[in-house]
DNA sequence: GTCTATAGCTTGATAGAC
DNA sequence: GTCTATCAAGCTATAGAC
């Protein structure tokens, strides 16, 4: 066995940026191959599921991320309200202050096949399950708290979509600093 | 000159449908011109420009749309309320209840051209300019008014990816029943 | 493990018959 | 105006040398 020029999670972090900037149709292998340094070829012996196999880790990998980053936050210590502006920091890195997309818009869109779209929706399933539960941590109750969940997901989204159109990040900065607010105050 | 089978109208709309359904890249010319019932060749004597002349047609039709229907329930009579409840009741229909995605997503996403693009920005800020207007006209600061509008577009933006998502578009259209409340109280 | 080379298909786009 | 036929380029994916 060879040893690899470039680790496997190399690999999945610069592939992840390309399906996060071209979309799921845009990224084409070669495109991909490129991003690491490698020949497709060469992706195709770490990667045998081709195209589709990619997109799942990207997927698996983007949830681990956001569970040792972000949802970490959400468990710490402090009120809820310091401890969403923590998630919400790490949020703007990861999003690069409102210039990298977010796999829930790049993945579903195209011909991205039916696995990667459930693979998509069980990370918004998660994601919606963190910010629910630290909603109703301040005493809300169930359902608003829900409510509250989805919409902070919904304007993350809606802004990054407004980021890309503007070609500027403040409206999705903008949001995460509302974050606190729209999660924990009834 | 021969007469068309099919009206230029009506091979907009298809077209445009299949770009929203699909995005730029996954919408092939192939596809577009299956939807429409023509060959891809017939399109091409149609719109020489090739897909970027067909995506540009869709944003400039779309916006058309916009202003026949929705803008326009926004200048009629009433209170600002009311107008923006027809309004949403439009957008209902024009995204048919949150299972059409937003050009503003579909086309900037991928290989789309700068044109495309440029048109989609366009197109934004012809949309935020009514909200804008709207939210104006209840006595809001214009720095609120501006605020309260691109943040009913992100909601809305935001609630079509997850309605995406989750292959369900109730989060759409609870974003479109709030939107009275969010254009017009202060 | 990585590469070059290539198969087989699809893409966007054009030529020319009717 | 619409079609069939076709092109070069790009695509995903694989075979086989090193």
């Amino acid at each position: 066995m060879r040893p690899s020029r470039v680790s496997e999670e190399e690999v999945v972090a610069k592939i992840a940026e390309a399906f996060r900037r071209h979309g799921y149709d845009g990224a084409s292998v070669r495109l991909l191959a490129k991003a690491t340094g490698l020949e497709a070829a060469s992706l195709y012996t770490r990667l045998p599921g081709g195209k589709e196999e990619m997109a799942l880790k990207v997927v698996a990998r983007t949830c681990e991320w956001l569970q040792a980053n972000v949802f970490e936050a959400l468990h710490g210590s402090g009120t809820a309200a310091k401890k969403v502006a923590r998630a919400a920091r790490r949020l703007r890195e990861f999003y690069q202050n409102g210039t990298l997309w977010c796999v829930l818009d790049t993945l579903t869109l195209g011909e991205s096949t039916v696995p990667v779209r459930v693979a998509v929706r069980g990370a918004y399933e998660a994601w919606l399950g963190e910010f629910c539960r630290v909603a109703h941590e301040t005493g809300m109750p169930p359902a608003q708290a829900r409510e509250r969940a989805q919409r902070a997901i919904i304007e993350l989204e809606g802004a990054l979509v407004l980021s890309r159109v503007t070609g500027d990040g403040k409206p999705f900065v903008r949001v995460t600093q509302r974050l606190p607010e729209l999660l924990t105050k009834p």
